[in-house]
DNA sequence: AGCACGCCGACT
DNA sequence: GTCGGCGTGCTC
């Protein structure tokens, strides 16, 4: 909403006085009146005739930078000084210096100009363009405003947003002509879309120009792909065009095929990191030249210059991949509400499983639910039987080859018709150790870290890398270990043993299998790496029910669901013998949410919870990080909004050395702080910008200590 | 973050 | 007088 273009204040006027009498009656007239300057350059080179004034935004993602700077037009860039391109200015203190009568001082840096006009209204004297780097308009006042949106929600700086939304230059890529456009197809017919009692509809819809707004539960099965391109292609129909944002690269892969098999060759592009800088660069001009109206890509396709855009889709919104891992951070499913907002048109957000967001989208009735009938679901989905503890202990051939017996029997009935899924938990070739005899967890002597053997190669701490060759056990004095958790290749070679007959593939995280035959095999993966099997699994076990529940966090028992449920949409559903064995408690919320094959309901209490206890999506909240003294200095001098709790601050565990570092950890060797804060349902812009504010006025100071602000933290205990 | 300006103390 | 310390503020 508040787009501050240009100067926030006129802080101009105490610049240097011109010499003469008439220009300086004109500055006073101008510090008394509105203010306003003709772009004077120091040398007075010939400027351009008209609009002799561009307005830059520069490419310093500093935020107390963060508003556009004026320059003047010189004469010879005229012609390629128009909105959107990307130029070259120099910027900095200094740059009023003049040497042999030349501008000197200030870095050329880069920058993107956004408008022409024909005056500045910053006085003092006007630095002239230094260059137009190429006259491809990049930036489109779409782009820019939802930039603008974007750095706003997540208190960032434009800059910042900007270098997500434009890809780097590609000198090659860019001299390439892009094809030709081809005129709307036909509307698709609906296809499988016939299963959701509003699918039609809602194609209808976008294909009759409308903009409708969906969250959409999927069916489990292998669909999903195509009817996102038959969405796609129902708003191709209507002229408009359609951006698609999946998790990773897979998914887009599956949208890819899927487009080509609805649309045909030509239609649409694929804007993924896989492509090479110039492919993909020249994919995106494709794009934001219209010469391509649909687009499938992971997060960064979320700023996709799309013309004229029908419909934005996210799939997999609780897939983590979907934030942005840099300045300031976005949520794809948050811009492209913001894209839905800002040019009306037509949203579809879908998962198998449901985010608490989703379930709030619809709560809110901002968004129509797009789901299959309850017989529908049932058929489609396996069969979901659960082990709990007390089975588990009761079980004696769990104990002996720790699979319980069901798990056993699944898999041994699945084999029979086909390939059967091992869903283990994550770090599957480094099993956490503990003593054999006592079950104490085997940890470093140094630092109490946790012992690993990696590839059965040395015994190691996994914190601090200290080997640790003459381990023995600190309770009982025995030396030897055993695996506390059984990894993806220890629960793999134990499987192969049990079924020699049968194959043994596993997926992981440095090996994704993406497709399995149909034939019977034990396919083993860690969540969110399952590979598509022919005709589905003919069974599934999902083993790592405690691990995901373990966490210590607001998501996990979502998160939980979202990834047992995508395992799970693999099996072939229950009036095919599809089977699903899960290790976990059944009184568990996730649990019964999965064996009644209902993410939504889950979802909506979720959320329920969550409005009770003031915890977001409800409520929006941000994180505040550094050091205690530097964090506690920020909230003094913020004037946060009065609606706005501060919880905290307190310690931030130091992220266990080795770890990898990410945005918000303290540096290694420090001890951080972290606030939280908290504000209803309406304030959460207020609460950005003050944020902003605080941290602007902190740098513009020259606040150099890190004081990190993050909106909408993940992760909160 | 740079980088220049400004207002204080010690020097030829 | 003049050089240079670094504290403060600005960048079109």
């Amino acid at each position: 909403m508040s787009s501050e273009n240009g100067k926030p204040e006129g802080g101009g006027g105490r610049g240097a006085e011109p010499p003469e009498q008439l220009a300086l009656i004109r500055e006073t007239v101008r510090k008394a009146k509105v203010p306003r300057a003709k772009p004077r350059t120091w040398r007075g080179a010939a400027l351009a005739k008209e609009l002799p004034v561009a307005r830059v935004v520069v490419n310093k993602g500093v935020l107390h930078l963060d508003q556009f700077f004026d320059y003047a037009v010189p004469e010879e860039l005229d012609a390629a000084a128009q909105p959107g391109v990307r130029v070259r200015v120099r910027f900095g203190a200094g740059a009023h210096q003049v040497r042999d009568g030349r501008r000197e001082g200030g870095r050329l840096i880069d920058g993107f100009l956004v408008e022409r006009r024909a005056e500045s209204d910053y006085s003092g004297p006007l630095a002239a363009l230094a260059d137009v780097v190429s006259p491809e308009p990049v930036l489109s006042a779409e782009l820019l405003d939802l930039a603008r949106a974007v750095a706003d929600r997540y208190a960032g700086s434009l800059a910042d947003v900007l270098q997500l939304a434009v890809p780097p230059r590609n000198v090659k890529a860019e001299r390439k002509p892009s094809p030709e456009p081809l005129p709307p197809p036909a509307a698709p017919e609906p296809g499988t879309w016939e299963r959701y009692a509003q699918g039609p509809a809602f194609l209808a819809a976008l294909a009759g120009g409308r903009s409708p707004r969906a969250v959409w539960n999927a069916l489990p099965g292998p669909y999903w792909a195509e009817e996102l391109a038959r969405a796609v292609g129902a708003t191709l129909a209507s002229g408009r065009g359609a951006l698609v944002v999946v998790p990773d690269g897979r998914a887009a892969g599956r949208v890819d095929a899927a487009l080509t098999a609805v649309l045909g060759e030509g239609r649409h592009a694929v804007l993924t990191a896989e492509a090479g800088p110039e492919k993909r660069y020249g994919q995106w001009l494709a794009v934001r030249r219209g010469a391509v109206r649909a687009v499938v890509g992971t997060r960064a396709a979320m700023f996709a210059p799309v013309r004229d855009l029908g419909l934005v889709a996210i799939w997999d919104d609780g897939d983590s991949s979907h934030s942005e891992q840099h300045a300031p951070l976005p949520h794809a499913r948050e811009v492209l509400l913001l894209r839905a907002a800002h040019d009306k048109c037509g949203f579809l957000l879908g998962g198998t499983s449901c985010t608490v967001e989703a379930a709030q989208l619809v709560e809110t009735g901002w968004a129509r639910p797009l789901v299959a009938p309850r017989e529908r679901v049932r058929a489609a989905a396996p069969l979901v039987r659960t082990v709990g503890d007390g089975e588990l202990a009761r079980d004696e051939a769990a104990r002996a080859a720790r699979l319980p017996s069901l798990a056993w029997q699944a898999a041994r009935e699945g084999l029979k018709s086909g390939p059967v899924l091992v869903q283990v938990p994550r770090r599957g070739y480094v099993p956490r150790l503990a003593c054999e005899r006592c079950r104490t967890p085997a940890r470093c002597r140094h630092c109490a870290g946790p012992l690993e053997a990696p590839e059965q190669r040395e015994l190691r701490c996994g914190w601090c890398g200290r080997g640790a060759p003459d381990w023995h056990c600190a309770e009982c004095g025995s030396v030897r270990l055993r695996a506390q958790v059984v990894g993806a290749r220890r629960t793999a070679e134990e499987l192969g043993r049990a079924f020699p007959a049968v194959p043994v593939r596993t997926s992981g995280r440095d090996h994704v299998l993406d497709t399995v035959p149909g034939r019977p095999a034990l396919v083993v993966s860690t969540p969110g790496a399952e590979p598509v099997a022919e005709g589905g699994y003919a069974a599934a076990l999902l083993l790592d029910g405690w691990a995901m529940l373990g966490r210590a966090d607001l998501r996990a028992g979502e998160e939980a669901l979202r990834r047992w449920m995508d395992a799970a949409s693999l099996v072939r559903g229950q009036d095919e013998g599809g089977t699903v064995v899960i290790v976990a408690e059944p009184t568990l919320r996730p649990v019964q949410a999965l064996v009644r094959w209902d993410p939504v309901g889950h979802a909506q209490r979720e959320l329920a919870e969550r409005a009770e206890l003031g915890f977001p999506p409800v409520s929006r909240m941000a994180s505040v990080t550094g050091r205690a003294e530097a964090v506690a200095a920020f909230l003094a001098a913020a004037e946060l909004p009065p609606t706005a709790e501060v919880l905290g601050p307190v310690p931030l565990p130091p992220p266990p050395p080795g770890a990898p570092r990410r945005p918000g950890d303290a540096p290694p060797g420090e001890v951080w702080e972290r606030a939280l804060l908290r504000v209803p349902p309406g304030s959460g812009a207020a609460l950005a910008a003050a944020l902003k504010a605080a941290q602007a006025a902190r740098l513009a100071r020259g606040g150099t200590e890190p004081v990190r602000v993050r909106v909408d933290p993940p992760d909160i205990g």
